[in-house]
DNA sequence: AATGAATGAGTATTCATTCAT
DNA sequence: CATGAATGAATACTCATTCAT
């Protein structure tokens, strides 16, 4: 398993190596399969092992139980998504926060278009496996980008607590589209869905003093 | 598996009818138990069964399946959380605006305080029984609710579409009071999470015209 | 389980629970059958409740795991053969040392013809799952009345460790006949076995002074 | 599974050969440790063959299977104690039967201590693949031996038949300091279960004629 | 109605062994 | 000869559900 950087020098390409990674692949791609057209119920590691033409005893070659297999395409699925919100920092600070916030809220629906099927069974019928230390960091990651976009505009903002606005900008940006996908499609396709979140968040953040026991300024 | 119900329209009380209702409560009691404190894993017919000190087959002498157990456990559940909500609305009409989003949005925060443990367990262990009819039908008619009030403050609100607006005002107070009972606690108990969402909410709610490509008016 | 002594009161035969023993005996008679016809490579839970005439998960119901059947299994034999060792104590004192040795190696002997096919392969061929707290309860259970019986005889007996001779007595007993019921059948099975055993292990505690580097007096 | 024993016959040694008998060995120890430290249940052919830091189908090249290879491993193991025996023939006959007895109980004592912890595993948690051939050849071996041994102190042996008399020591003296190891730690260091053996057995073997429906002569 | 013994289809997982490379 | 990916029969065990009493 370490011994696979041996490829780079070796131009002979070890076909072991290669077809596990296919295998691997294979199996992953069965298991959303599986996950999305039949549902948690029916995911059976007999019938992902099937659904990927491969035996059983190959899918417990590479992952040791049932949870693993699950966590690894959560783990693979979640990457996707995290990458494609990239937040493309580089030029951002020319940017101001309305369009910062409408960016981000952009990449977000465009991330829920990756798999939205898989995304739902995943997030809704599994079982979470909480506790999962790597969603869990990657959790603290996204807030802790949100973190800094948000602290370089922090002259334009009136919170009283930042970590607390991270937290709020997250939920909401994420709950909203979230069941937006399946529950006001039309908004979420024409853009308004996104327009609205936008829209209230940059207004969240921006500030208001018409608060009784108000806590901006 | 709702056909039971007939007892709270016959008046007479049969004492059978009263033992009916004392072990269907106790078997519902024995299931929320078992969830809370062993979770869904455990969450075993013959076990629930073993804790309500009544025979399996009793059990299923009330609930036809496992998922009829369950699915009125939420639905008590979930009918406790919409009593707690209840919106007053009565004399509401004397109310501004913005009173009326933060007492809503209190009362949301006190119907998390209603057996937490259990209400954790139920949305994120337990396999969600989706498409449950009544289930929708909370939705609906919370929904509803919502946007009864806010029609009363019709001329205050500055929405493009009144259902966007309750659609996105649900999914928000939800979603980050949810989380917060357990993610932002101290936030959560100190009313602070309360008052910014109801800020966050009013904002939106009363709307802001600066939108580039805006849609509002 | 410990509520079956309420029968003596109740002259109605709690039905279920005369069923449950039944099944429980039927069960251990269809693993004894499996052990002996098939050997240990074929003793299958599902294959001793298929022989049992019992679903796989009644077996499960009285055994919760085939260590659990095995042991009890073992337990039930070794129960017996410890009753059929018995070495009626009570009119014991009478008889010299030489008939006490004869009487109990005797009664090994017996011993050795209740189901010695079952005895072997529980055995020899079971994997021992040896640190089972009543087997060994049960060897110093035996160990406690072989020494008794010596120290009754004491004055008789040449031999400088008690609990050592104990130890020589009872492996050499135990093993000669083991092996003899199927290597030495002719002897086994005429009593000459027996009597050489009985003959040797008289000498031995009776005492002999030869020795060169010796212990005794 | 014998086959492969040639080499040893043909005196020119291949490098290929050299090669052959390293990797069998590597195997055969990888076999004893895992069997030492994990015990049977882990005793995996997968797992042997990583520990001996070769390739699966490797350790299928010299060994057919898993049978064979803990055969391969007893048959070792046992002719290493065989050979711990030995019984020094030569210069024998100028011993008393005494000392004859008492030097082989030394031996066999000594042969324990090769690798007992092996020696344990292979004979109480190892499935008896009795009928092994070579085994029960082995067994008679040691018979033999022992046969002509007490053969040639004829004339000081009081026994009805040399042959019971052969069966009674070896599984006397075997049975007696193989639990001894264990269980009477103390005395098989000391020497002192030597000397008792030794004691009984010389006592048995030079005859008593007090047994009353005696059988010597 | 209540009981609890009985059911058995279904599930995750293991491991000896094969065979293409 | 060596490798290690792949195989798949086999196995222990679970749990929702039924039904005779």
């Amino acid at each position: 398993m370490a011994s696979r950087r041996k490829l780079a020098v070796n131009p002979r390409k070890h076909p072991e190596q290669d077809r596990s990674r296919a295998t691997v692949d294979t199996i992953l791609s069965a298991a959303a399969h599986v996950l999305v057209k039949a549902g948690y119920e029916a995911f059976t590691t007999n019938r992902v092992a099937e659904r990927a033409g491969v035996s059983i005893g190959s899918l417990y070659q590479y992952f040791p139980n049932k949870d693993a297999l699950l966590s690894e395409l959560m783990k693979r699925h979640l990457a996707e998504i995290e990458a494609s919100l990239d937040f493309a920092m580089q030029d951002i600070t020319n940017v101001s926060l309305e369009q910062l916030i409408r960016t981000a809220v952009e990449k977000n629906v465009r991330s829920h278009l990756i798999d939205p099927d898989l995304h739902r069974v995943l997030s809704e019928e599994v079982p979470q496996l909480g506790h999962l230390d790597w969603k869990k960091e990657q959790a603290r990651r996204i807030d802790d980008r949100v973190r800094v976009l948000l602290q370089m505009k922090q002259n334009e903002i009136r919170v009283p607590d930042l970590d607390l606005a991270v937290y709020i900008v997250t939920r909401t940006t994420e709950a909203v589209i979230h069941y937006g996908v399946s529950q006001r499609q039309k908004d979420f396709n024409s853009g308004v869905l996104a327009e609205e979140v936008s829209r209230m968040l940059i207004g969240y953040l921006t500030g208001q003093k018409r608060s009784s026991k108000a806590v901006a300024g």
